[in-house]
DNA sequence: CGCCAGGTTGTCG
DNA sequence: CGACAACATGGC
C-alpha cells in the first residue's frame, strides 16, 4: 500500500489563485486536468495532484509542504503587485481576464530545456516533446511517470540518441545546454546574481539559446521576475496596447507582467480582434513579398 | 494540403 | 547592422 502526503495551504484569498490559469498558461507543460477538474503533474521526483477546495490548495503526493509552497511563490504577496498593475488599463483587463496566474518556482535545468525545445513549435508539440524527453531519459518514479531527466545524463547522450523524440534541429542545443550545465560552464548562482542583461548573456553561451529563451529560463527557471520574454504574444500584446514599451517602472515585476499579457492577448475573447487583425496583417505581408518574388 | 508554431542561426546585401 | 531564408516536425 502507498502512502500519500497530504499537504493543505491556506493561501490569502485576495491572491485567487486559480489552478487552470497558473498551470494551463503557458509557463510550465507537464500538467494535465482530469475530468474531475484536480490536476496532475510532476514537480522534482514528485507525482503530485492538485485541487482546491474551498480556500485550501490540498496536494497530494507531495514531499513536504515546503515543495508546494516554494512551488507556488506563496512567500510573494500578489495583491499588491497586481494592484501596481492594474494601473494601466490594458493590464487590468488582462487580470480582469484572469487574474489567477502565479509565476511557479520551476527546476532551472528543466525549464531551460523545455523552452529549448519550445522555438518555432506550438504548445501541444512542446508538452509531446517534453513527455517524450522525459520518458526516454528520465528517472521512474512509478505508475509509468518518469522525472524530468538531468544534465548528467543528458550530457551522456548524442544528437542520433535523442532523434527518438523527434525534436529536430533541436537536438544539438539539447546537448549542449546539458553539456554546459553540466560543466558548470552555465551555472545557476550565476544567473541569480548577475544583473539582468549579463545573465541573458551568460545563457546565451548555450547554442540555441536566444535572448528569448534566456528570458523565459531567467523568469520561470531563475524566478528573475525582471526577465521579459518577448515572443510573437508579447509582441502582438506590445503592438497594441504599449506601443512605446511597458513603463520602466514595473520592470522589477516585468516577468509578471508579460505572463498576464501573453494569457490575456493568446486567449481571451476579449482579444479575438486583435488576433484576427494580427493574422491579416501576416497574410497582407505575405501577399506583398509573393508580388516582390513575381516582380523579380 | 498549407499555414503556423512562446526562435535561433547563418548568410546575404 | 538589418533583413530573411532555413531549420525538423507535426498540430490544426
Amino acid at each position: 500500500m502507498k502512502t500519500k502526503t497530504i499537504s493543505f495551504y491556506s493561501f490569502d484569498k485576495t491572491d485567487n489563485l486559480s489552478l487552470s490559469q497558473t498551470l494551463d498558461c503557458g509557463q510550465c507543460f507537464r500538467w494535465h486536468i482530469d475530468e474531475n477538474s484536480k490536476w496532475h503533474g510532476i514537480i522534482g521526483k514528485n507525482a503530485i495532484t492538485l485541487y482546491i477546495d474551498g480556500e485550501n490548495l490540498i496536494a497530494l503526493g507531495a514531499e513536504n509542504e515546503k515543495q508546494i509552497f516554494d512551488y507556488f511563490d506563496f512567500n510573494l504577496n500578489y495583491k499588491k503587485l497586481k494592484n501596481e498593475l492594474s494601473l494601466y488599463p490594458p493590464l487590468k483587463s488582462a487580470l480582469n481576464y484572469a487574474e489567477g496566474i502565479r509565476i511557479l518556482r520551476q527546476d532551472f535545468f528543466e525549464t531551460l530545456i523545455t523552452f529549448i525545445l519550445s522555438q518555432n513549435n506550438n504548445i501541444p508539440r512542446i508538452k509531446g516533446l517534453v513527455e517524450a524527453l522525459c520518458s526516454n531519459f528520465g528517472e521512474p518514479i512509478g505508475d509509468g511517470i518518469f522525472a524530468f531527466p538531468s544534465c548528467e545524463k543528458l550530457s551522456q547522450l548524442t544528437v542520433e540518441d535523442l532523434s527518438i523524440i523527434k525534436c529536430g534541429f533541436r537536438a544539438r542545443y539539447i546537448i549542449d545546454a546539458a553539456n554546459k550545465v553540466n560543466h558548470g560552464i552555465v551555472n545557476y548562482e550565476l544567473l541569480s546574481s548577475l544583473p539582468l542583461e549579463k545573465a541573458e548573456e551568460h545563457l546565451m553561451k548555450i547554442v540555441g539559446v536566444g535572448k528569448k529563451v534566456a528570458d523565459c529560463t531567467l523568469l520561470f527557471g531563475c524566478h528573475r521576475l525582471d526577465a521579459f520574454p518577448v515572443d510573437v504574444w508579447i509582441k502582438r500584446a506590445l503592438h497594441n496596447f504599449f506601443p512605446n514599451g511597458l513603463d520602466q517602472k514595473l520592470s522589477p515585476i516585468g516577468g509578471i507582467a508579460q505572463q498576464f499579457l501573453f494569457h490575456y492577448i493568446r486567449t481571451s475573447p476579449e482579444t479575438e480582434n486583435i488576433r484576427l487583425e494580427e493574422k491579416r496583417l501576416r497574410q497582407e505581408e505575405k501577399q506583398l513579398k509573393k508580388e516582390k518574388k513575381a516582380k523579380s
